[in-house]
RNA sequence: CUGCGCGUGGGGAAGCUUGGCAUCCCGCGACGCUUGGGACGUCGAGAUCGCUGGUUCGAAUCCAGCCGCGCAGACCA
């Protein structure tokens, strides 16, 4: 800790709240709706500059400091060796993977005084592989894991909820190249476990999840994810079982159909279904329930049709749509593309007569027969239709957990959370050193290319979890390990000269102690140097006040709002302790 | 980008419909008083009412354009 500073007022410059630069705000600003939004700047810990752009003011970067030294520590441990790698990036670097374009508006761009076209880095896949393509030659010289805590720019269509979704972000990014698949399991194992420690040491309650690889490609991946109602994913989790993953990937066994099917071999038969478009009105006009409708939704696939068959009260996930088909732009189809392939509107659309256009089923369907569908003509539908009999399909699971449903193998409940992700690791596979050439000699002296791992932890995402976590109506309330200061020390008169000889020889065994500690020195009255210790959240809070005559102070837990006398000389163990535990 | 909402001293709000001296609470400075949960009193500072243009004798208020911010939809740490 450096002393620069001049003493004021004669005192020595430790950490003084009076000469410290915390803004709190007694009322929440108008734009701050979210939880860790509003407190982050009642608090003064951030300012916002602009849509997703913050500054962060003194005790944000204290607490991102240590969330950050937590992460060195870990992937240290795991062998990861730190670079910083430039967050401006030429434009063939991008290119040569295929991402300058794939990446579109989300990627900030620019041209420097020659025109040469440059952008700011979203994560650092390529800049990775181009180090290790300029360097690594042999497979002697594998395995390797490299990582950087670094600032991304990404332009995002709509930031949002405070720090949760900006602009520009702090990310710890890791990257792992190994000679062979097995290398690579082991480097995803190392930072699933390393990640793990991560989060415990932040004091977070978190789920890792089977997750879907998204523009980063590759095989298998997993999320880290926080429950919070400000969160922007919703995680599938079976408390029982210990099942978790991501909606987008989650399955389940779905509620049976309130009705069974009426049985035999009964031929499709046409109904008049007057201006009854959606599977509600249906229901409603046929008096049966959701579950006897088959839903027909028209999704275009790289520019070509394809049918999805949901049972009615089901609903599509376009993500396992998206892997079945394996499309690069999925979409629902335009009402024009719908009325050229099936001669009516979305509302009357079913699979019956459908020849040319492919039909993916949800399993769900498999074996009911009998059920409702759109006739292909507006305002008709038709009943008795069964799939494998009238219409022939590609069975697969389609379908996106929805409440209610229970767990695939064991019929426990699941629950789904809304929640935020802090952490994402991804098997890379060979997507960025085939494209750019990362090859090295193995043992054969053949070529062969290297095998990659990515792998990457939200920094002020953590911050935004744990005040999300752990806010109460005081305000914030951080773990110790991450909170800008672990105790504060506050006089409740600090001109009295006691108190204030023992609030000094306190700080003084604090920071012996080895505890982040500042002394709240202000001219204030007692509550508002409470008021601002509980927003602020520091975790520990040593009064010094009447007891003080008894040789006695007062230790408060933010979290609990416990408070227990402790003799004066023993208040900095005593926090300590806790502090460890 | 589309839809909805909002821009008034540092923070929170009124005022706008029906043009006529810039209003309240908090905060800030000085002094006094006070000191275990955002005390009190006196005095004081601080605002081109988002910007530009228009209507008008006169615009925070009406009109137009623009900018910014937030929320809901397609992306992701």
């Amino acid at each position: 800790m450096l002393e620069l500073g001049l003493p004021r007022k004669g005192l020595p410059f430790f950490m003084r709240w009076s000469h410290l630069f915390i803004p709190t705000l007694r009322e929440n600003p108008a734009e701050a709706e979210v939880i860790s939004h509003q407190l982050l700047l009642r608090a003064g810990y951030v300012r916002q500059l602009s849509a997703g752009i913050y500054n962060y003011l003194f005790l944000a970067q204290r607490s991102l400091n240590k969330i950050q030294q937590i992460i060195r520590e870990e992937m240290d441990a795991i062998g990861g060796q730190e670079m910083l790698l430039p967050a401006l990036h030429p434009a063939e670097l991008w290119q040569e993977s295929g991402r300058w374009d794939v990446m579109g508006d989300n990627m900030f761009r620019l041209k420097d005084r020659f025109g040469r076209p440059l952008c700011l880095g979203m994560t650092h896949e390529e800049n990775m592989t181009f180090v290790a393509r300029g360097e690594l030659r042999s497979y002697k010289q594998l395995p390797q894991i490299w990582y950087q805590i670094q600032t991304k720019f990404r332009d995002e269509p709509r930031p949002k909820s405070g720090l949760l979704r900006v602009r520009q972000f702090i990310m710890k990014d890791s990257y792992s190249f190994d000679l062979a698949k097995p290398g690579l399991d082991a480097a995803y194992d190392k930072h699933y476990e390393a990640y793990r420690r991560i989060f415990d040491r932040c004091g977070l309650k978190y789920v890792a999840v089977e997750a879907h690889s998204g523009s980063m490609g590759g095989s298998q991946s997993h999320e880290f994810m926080v429950a919070t109602s400000a969160g922007e994913d919703f995680v599938v989790s079976c408390p029982s079982t210990g099942y978790a993953a991501n909606l987008e990937k989650a399955v389940s066994r779905s509620v049976p159909p309130s009705i069974p099917d009426p049985e035999g071999d009964l031929a499709p038969e046409k109904f008049h279904t007057p201006n009854r478009k959606t599977i509600a009105e249906v229901a409603e006009f046929t008096g049966l329930p959701e579950t006897s409708q088959m839903k027909s939704l028209v999704m275009t696939v790289d520019g070509t049709p394809v049918l999805a068959l949901l049972r009615g009260d089901h609903s599509l996930s376009e993500t396992k749509f998206a892997d079945v088909t394996g499309g690069k732009e999925i979409r629902p189809a335009h009402p024009e593309e719908i009325r050229q392939h099936f001669g009516a509107d979305a509302g009357s659309l079913g699979p019956v007569g459908i020849k040319k256009i492919r039909i993916l089923a949800d399993v769900a369907l498999q074996g009911r027969r009998n059920m409702i569908a759109g006739a292909n003509e507006n305002d008709y539908h038709l009943k008795n239709v069964t799939p494998g009999e009238d219409f022939q399909a590609e069975f697969f699971d389609l379908r996106q957990v929805a409440e209610g449903d229970t767990e695939i193998n064991t019929g426990a409940p699941l629950e789904i959370h809304k929640s935020v992700e802090i952490g994402h690791i991804f098997k890379l596979g060979y997507k960025y050193s085939e494209s750019m050439g990362l090859k090295v000699t193995n043992e054969s002296g053949e070529e062969v290319t290297v095998i990659m791992g990515s792998y990457g932890i939200g920094v002020e995402r953590i911050l935004c979890a744990a005040i999300e976590l752990y806010a109460d109506k005081d305000g914030i309330s951080m773990p110790p390990s991450i909170a800008p200061f672990q105790v504060v020390i506050t006089p409740v008169n600090y001109v009295d000269a006691n108190q204030k000889r023992a609030a000094d020889d306190l700080l003084a065994a604090c920071k012996a102690g080895g505890l982040d500690a500042v002394l709240d020195d202000r001219d204030e009255r007692p509550g508002v140097k409470f008021k601002d210790a509980d927003l602020v959240g520091i975790p520990y809070r040593i009064t010094i006040g009447k007891k003080l005559a008894q040789g006695m102070v007062e230790v408060v837990e933010r979290r609990t709002k416990q408070s227990a006398d402790v003799p004066v000389g023993e208040a900095a163990q005593y926090i300590q302790q806790r502090v460890r535990a």
